[in-house]
DNA sequence: GCCAACGTTGGC
DNA sequence: GCCAACGTTGGC
């Protein structure tokens, strides 16, 4: 099973919003950066999913989901009245990919980003490297072990 | 709200 | 295919 963590600007969609979910899935849709694109297309049906709060009061991990399907075409590209629609993507040629996720859990508090940067081992992590703008990322076993330890 | 860093776009 | 201009991300 492969690792990743996701960022996400908690008022959008926060793993309150999984939590209170619970047993639904939420879709991990928007994503219009190619990296990013790629990585999700990598995912697999019961990977687990660091959620990062970006962009908010309190910035960091702040719990985990689980990856319910593999990739499909991002409806959201199609839809004209979405702020995520791509008048260049066809049904035919999608240009972008969703994968559904569920709530696993929240951490029992959650692990700041300045603490993260504090952590030895992990300077391979693209969370933490200077100007770093990538949505999805890769987490290795290391890394999760490492971050979630801290915990 | 600021602004550095980065990705994308489009003219040439 | 280069690169300047522009828009966005995201921490501070």
């Amino acid at each position: 099973m492969a690792k990743w963590l996701v960022k996400t600007e908690p008022s959008e969609c926060s793993i309150d919003d999984f939590e209170n979910a619970k047993d639904q899935t939420i879709p991990w849709d928007g994503v219009r950066n190619y990296q990013a694109r790629n990585f999700l297309q990598e995912m697999a049906e019961g990977d687990d999913v660091l959620v990062y709060h970006s962009s908010c009061k309190h910035i960091g991990v702040a719990g985990i989901v689980r990856v319910v399907t593999s990739a499909y075409p991002d409806p959201t590209q199609f839809r004209e009245d979405s702020p995520y629609y791509d008048p260049k993507s066809t049904p035919e040629k999608p240009r972008w990919q969703a994968v559904d996720m569920a709530f696993e859990k929240k951490l029992p508090r959650l692990i700041p980003l300045d603490e993260i940067k504090s952590l030895p081992g992990l300077d391979g992590l693209a969370l933490i490297r200077r100007g770093n703008r990538l949505s999805v990322m890769p987490v290795t076993e290391e890394q999760w072990r490492i971050i979630l330890a801290n915990a």
